[in-house]
DNA sequence: CTGTTAGCGCTTTCAG
DNA sequence: CTGAAAGCGCTAACAG
């Protein structure tokens, strides 16, 4: 373990204390604004703490057994513009608060998220906040974080064996939904790309997907399950495959928003129109509509939302007003964006 | 000051060293590999440091002195793509190093970032990167740091008292070059829209399109200068604005791609096309090619070399390789992606 | 109203 | 090789 650079010497209530000959315990009383200090005693110190530009030792605090107000964010993908726009929100909502938020990329790794967690630990972070990796099976790491009594709260992704709150959006639904949409318009060969059923995103979508189509007793089937990743290039493959089959589709649900750029390149590569010759209808974040072409309808999961929900799950487990024992999920709405994709 | 939430008891030394009939302190050098521990007892802490789960206290150890891996990011706007992928990029660096990044956004407000850097202090954060918020004129607070001894890096946008580390796009040249572009292209009437020129990177960019201008000896230049954020609204308005005036630029360079979004969806309002009525050339980030209609003609500023240049720096304050007092520049080259949009 | 004391978890002398 | 003791900055209980 490294050794301090020569840092100048922090100032402390012992500094402060010193100054005005009082004892440094008077200081720390007067700075919490104790009604026992002397007001007299009270002005000279909050003079001298401004002059020297005195700031509290939070590690001193937080080894004495007092809370921070640190929360850690674990996402899988910090580029996928869904997490993004979780960070930016959850960030604003918490600095509003005066609490800290630092970012940790799980790279869709186990290995990695369970390294984070400890160091979760290790820096006594008050609470965190996950959207579990791809890769995490097990859910061991996160069991750890309830034996150190630290506040848990998933969202998006969550692990089904641990009891924490967790905010979802409700995939279900909105699959089975958009299944319908495509079904009243006439759609007949409706193809699914999605991520691995493992996840519960892609596993409550794909059922919806399924048994919209059951109910409209429709026979093509043809999903698209990608495993290893999200990326644009498994879009294209995805693509790629579906039209080397005999029946093609005539409409495509994406699960995800980067495989729709890759079905979207491949669709151009191909001369295939959107939605003449494939109509497409994608999970996705609200676009800067009127600049993309062709533009996409787009089943809109409000990052805002889920990021205030999510935020407010943690602070309520902060405050004591739920324990970190229930499981219960919200589900946070969808809502369509009707472009001319479809 | 709240207190814990009643904590499931914390693991500590003190606890293994219960457990194995020995003195704290040899369990600390166990655990630190210590070579002058019995390599029996050494195996036995670290077996049962394995089984109860334990995880150093951080808190304990940047008390006594110990530097931590922490660095505050702090940024202006989390939602502007720029900072997004520079949040992105560093929080991967710093990740895989074992740095924990928190970030912080300043909204703009000179107060708030203010706020931030004492929040900075409090929590013993070991360095600080940032890009200074639109409104501080006044850079009182980042000398606090060095007060406090906290290494400090600027990108992007930099406060020209404070002696640190920049990390810089060359604005001038980038935005001179993208003028004779279109001078070489015919362009004549070439208008500017930008930000407020007290920040540095607008300043610069505005030389540059000013001495670009008049080197080729042309005598249309109009800056549409925004001073109070810089708005999708504000492209709109200052699209307005070129189009009322009498002589109409049939170029723009737009300096923010925020800005520059307002002005398409007002050339689209107003059935202007692009390039044909009027071109236009952007700074910004790098684009997903082929989906964006026009394709936007942008000179890049490559957020993934800015990271690295902005968390090398870092790193070599930390490791004590150059000092905090000095104020050097790194510059890093944009680039042009063409679009049709000129 | 203020000072004294102890202790949070850890490391680091200094003694054995 | 290991234990004892001190101390990082702060607060809280206790004693004046």
């Amino acid at each position: 373990v490294r050794k301090y650079r020569q840092l100048n010497k922090r100032i402390t209530i012992k500094d402060i204390a010193k100054e005005l000959g009082v004892h440094h315990s008077t200081v720390s009383r007067a700075l919490r604004d104790d009604p026992q200090v002397n007001p007299d005693t009270k002005k000279k110190v909050l003079e001298t703490a401004e002059k020297k530009g005195y700031q509290i030792n939070m590690n001193a605090l937080q080894l004495r057994g007092n809370i921070n107000n640190t929360i850690a964010l674990i996402v899988p993908n910090i580029r996928h513009t869904f997490f993004t726009n979780i960070i930016g929100n959850i960030t604003n909502l918490a600095n509003v608060k005066g609490y800290v938020i630092s970012i940790f990329e799980s790279n869709e790794k186990y290995e990695l998220e369970r390294e984070i967690i400890n160091t979760v630990i290790k820096y006594n972070f008050s609470g965190v906040i996950v959207s579990m990796a791809k890769n995490s099976l097990n859910c061991g790491h996160f069991k750890l974080l309830k034996d150190y009594g630290i506040p848990l709260v998933f969202f998006d992704r969550m692990c089904p064996d641990i009891q924490s709150p967790r905010v979802l959006v409700n995939n279900y639904e909105s699959a089975f939904q958009a299944i319908e949409l495509l079904i009243g318009r006439g759609y007949r060969r409706i193809a699914h790309v999605t991520g691995p059923l493992h996840l519960n995103v892609f596993q409550e979508r794909q059922k919806g997907y399924l048994e919209a189509l059951a109910k409209h007793s429709k026979q093509y089937q043809e999903s698209h399950i990608i495993n290893k990743g999200f990326s644009v290039d498994d879009g294209k493959k995805a693509m790629q495959l579906f039209y080397e089959k005999s029946e093609k589709p005539d409409a495509i649900l994406s699960s995800s928003s980067v495989l729709t750029i890759g079905i979207l390149l491949k669709a151009k590569e191909k001369g295939l129109v959107i939605p003449k010759d494939v109509a497409l209808i994608s999970f996705g974040s609200e676009q800067i509509t009127g600049l993309i072409e062709p533009e996409i309808t787009t089943i809109v999961q409000p990052e805002d939302k889920i990021a205030e929900a999510s935020f407010n799950e943690m602070l309520k487990l902060l405050n004591g007003q739920t324990t970190n024992n229930e499981g219960f999920t919200r589900r946070i709405n969808t809502y369509v964006t009707m472009g001319n994709s479809i």
